[in-house]
DNA sequence: TATGAATGAGTGTTCATTCAT
DNA sequence: GATGAATGAACACTCATTCAT
């Protein structure tokens, strides 16, 4: 991969998630990256050819992450770490989930991309295995609702610039992954 | 109104829900809607305050159901309702809810709509009330939490087919919202 | 003439001055005319016919000046008042003259109204008849001069904002066609 | 500049020249240049843009006659060379000029180009300082009046076909900028 | 007489994509 | 590999004009 394509990846990830894949034309993309417009289609083919190489290197760096998790044998440990997924991911690579989420709901056909389904399957199934080695009742309710609460955090932290640390640390609390220093409130909950 | 405005109305709407806003040519709306593209601007001045009368009407839609909660003594039952509430309004527009979240992350400067904000912040107050009158120990914790899982829900039922009823069952059984049959094993839950 | 005629008229001939008879839209005059856009069509048959009718109403005012001079007997009386022409004219309607001047190189194909060609006809015979009867040499050529000027006065006028009475006043000087105050230095010219 | 763009150039300023800056459809630019109407936006931005480049590409043009104008030292033959001017640039560019009048008056904003009052301003210093060398009395009021006789005279030879090469030999007769030869009859003249 | 909803041809402009160099 | 001139199919939007009421 030569600096110029890198750069037309790293400008071109940068202006999708900031105006959005369709607003974004090519020839913005090239002046931004010091390239001529048609070295993008040399390389990448087409416009949604750039758009999966895109998404396909950033999933890349997703799964050096979620594979950590599913390493993890605690159970306590596997549910704090994934609870703790969203802001992991998201800070680390804001641009990437932006443009994530704009294209789930985008109705471009290039959304037919695997998205991120393999990962969150794989995690779905470790918070399952988790959820029943800690003697939860439903584990797959359990897992069913958490997933769909951190999908919603995501969105949430996309969209606002809310501060949920906080609100992290309280759900990790209900969850009772996470040791309670004394000198906190939080004791009982529900 | 003349059904002329009603038709392209409910036509873009269509076409936006499924083909995104930006995506969707407003020659394809007047096809479709058997009227002359010309109409479209001389009712609703351009694209943009097309998608906004769409935008403001379903929103109108929206407050008679949530007006509704509002109104609502019973803490069980507030929390129950808004629970309740992404499959009542999803199940009965769904292509309005489509277009809102596509374009909540669409970066169009159009999305400065107050959106949905308004009923929001109403209900996250009554939620806040209801875990309070309850004896919740953080309320406004639990209100954030249960909120952001809904718009989770709400993301997963429109991008999914997955039959989330059982789901919700759970969650109202889980909050103790929901009389629980005898035969259900629901009982104690984490 | 109803009332709404009259308005739609003067409207129109204030917008076709300030903006140009092509950049001006029926339904702007409408709309500032407090009238249907039908009706226009209703009473003038077209765009053009519109434009028509404000020429010829215009030229009607022009010939009440004209006829004045012509039935002028006096030459340098003549020269005087054909001087003072453009400044009477522009003063009283300006907004007729500077549609007038931007129809004449617009290439609109309605400048073949017969514009006012009649008028300068009549005038320049009357300007010869003045040259002659004072003894010029050659009276056709310092009246084709002498109109030429004018042209060019009025052009002046128009598009700039130069206050030009002391120049004429000069022209008039040059010309003999007004009593020189002793104290006033124009005494001997070229 | 490539042949294409000056094709676009030449084509553009004709049909301007012609039916006018607004009556003229870029697509008609277009194909009468054998060029696809992307390139004109390509090369020149938008179609103001372009009339800009062809104003600015003829305003050069027009700076290489006045310059020589300007250089000349013999007041007689600068007022004899003004007054040559406009036939001499309008017979060498009659298109360029008739834009540039029909733009005078066209109340387009983009008008706002300089026009050529640079030059205008040069050349009317010049003919001051002839007027002065000369002893007239008012040298500010002739060059006014010579000034404005030659822009009717422009506008009349834009607007007409008539033959004035007989009026300019009468006009530099009367400055006494020409020589007289001994069978003309114009000697004394006023 | 007067309205205003409706039309449809056209306008400037954008943009992904191609291709000769 | 890399450029940038060139294309052509769209696109949002305008506007004179018609017509039922």
């Amino acid at each position: 991969m030569t600096s110029k394509q890198e750069n037309i990846l790293s400008v071109a990830l940068k202006l999708f998630a900031e105006q959005g894949f369709t607003a974004t034309p090519t020839s913005q993309i090239a002046k931004e990256a010091n390239v001529s417009e048609g070295l993008i289609f040399r390389h990448f083919g087409n416009k949604d050819g750039l758009l999966i190489a895109i998404l396909e290197q950033g999933q890349e760096r997703v799964r050096t992450i979620t594979d950590d998790i599913l390493r993890e044998k605690d159970p306590r440990k596997v549910i704090a770490h994934i609870i703790d997924l969203p802001i992991r991911l998201i800070e680390q690579e804001p641009e990437f989930w932006r443009l994530q989420f704009a294209l789930k709901y985008s109705q471009t056909p290039v959304l037919s991309t695997k998205h991120d389904s393999d990962s969150i399957e794989n995690l779905s199934k470790a918070l399952y295995h988790a959820f029943d080695a800690l003697g939860y009742d439903y584990p797959d309710k359990e897992t069913e609702f958490l997933m769909i609460f951190l999908e919603g955090l995501s969105s949430v932290m996309l969209s606002t610039h809310r501060d949920l640390k906080s609100l992290i640390r309280f759900v990790k609390v209900k969850y009772d992954v996470v040791r309670v220093s004394d000198n906190s409130p939080a004791k009982k909950l529900m």
